[in-house]
DNA sequence: ATCAGCATGTAAGGCGTTACATGATTCA
DNA sequence: TGAATCATGTAACGCCTTACATGCTGAT
């Protein structure tokens, strides 16, 4: 596994799950998981060809039933212990670039009423996101009973309770601004 | 302005409020801005550069009192206008990666003890940074009558309110993976 | 003397995005 | 017929980090 590439292990943690194309991959990232991960087919299907060489994961049979190729992988031995490996280290980094942020810190030069506006702009996504996230939840609540789906429900339960603390954010932070001058 | 080079606004954004080197920029980022973005010399040094070219900053006379070269950088007029017109674009990307969070979904493989172990360095993090947020916060209230130190203020209270929301959460999650089972 | 902090800068290399290239199938 | 979706992959390019190179000053 590349040392920095975090993208390894999602791919390794997906396949952990069950076999999956490339472009499946790609479906999953960008549901539940694009709320504190991404990625994109260009370094999707270039780590899949790394990790194949490296024996992390391997190729199925194609079943070529359907037109165009479609290369299922499927996670080796080796694969699934580079998984736990990182499961059980320690050290774990969240990167995390609040460009709204860096526009609250830098507002001093404008009128207030651009920053309210930046903080209404932000307001409407997270409401939006935090739909999708509580209609994740309901969904994830009527299958707990699988071990994976109380984990997919942790994440869930993390987004939600931050998403509820940015709009109280908003609230109180458009409330300084109108009130302190 | 390099078109996705965000650390641009960064340093027009801290020339705005008053003259600094590189290495002064480096020491700020490094402080209260460092909750919600990063910035290495490798970085700070070629856009301080790139954007003297651009004409959106520029030296101020060397005062060569003291021993080595420093370079103390000014805001132009071109720079104050570009970081206005980025305040004022609708776009802004907050982009989040937690290797907490992937370490969560993924945690199914192994142990529900490993889990509730990553949860546990994660919240202790949490505690440490929320420490010294919240000296931030008691600080920046003697001082709230300046305009810059509100715009300060309100990227703390959001590093506080989402900070304790992820304590909240940890003390959910862990009770998830006792309980449920 | 030597180490930490101040100070600037470059080089190598990794990671990732966007756009492009290709092509099949399905459905309206 | 044309658009959307499925499906794989590459190429160009940009951004950023890490490590290195250099050298002064002040404190221990």
């Amino acid at each position: 596994m590349a040392k920095d590439r975090k993208i390894d292990v999602v791919i390794l943690g997906l396949l952990a799950h069950k076999d999956l194309t490339g472009y499946d991959i790609k479906k999953q990232i960008d549901g539940a998981i694009s709320f504190f991960w991404k990625g994109s087919f260009g370094s999707i299907y270039p780590a899949l060809s790394d990790m194949e060489k490296q024996g992390l994961v391997k190729r199925k049979k194609a079943d070529s039933t359907s037109g165009r190729e479609k290369i299922v992988y499927q996670i080796t031995k080796k694969g699934k212990d580079t998984l736990k490996t990182w499961l059980k280290d320690e050290k774990a980094t969240n990167d995390l670039k609040y460009e709204t942020l860096l526009k609250m810190y830098f507002g001093g030069i404008e009128d207030r009423s651009v920053t309210v506006h930046n903080i209404e702009i932000f307001e409407n996504q997270v409401r939006g996101d935090l739909k999708v996230l509580k209609f994740y939840k309901e969904n994830l609540e009527k299958i707990l009973d699988q071990e994976d789906h109380i984990h997919y429900y942790l994440t869930v339960t993390f987004g939600i309770e931050t998403y509820e603390a940015y709009l109280r954010w908003c609230n109180k932070a458009k409330k300084i601004l109108m009130d302190k001058r």
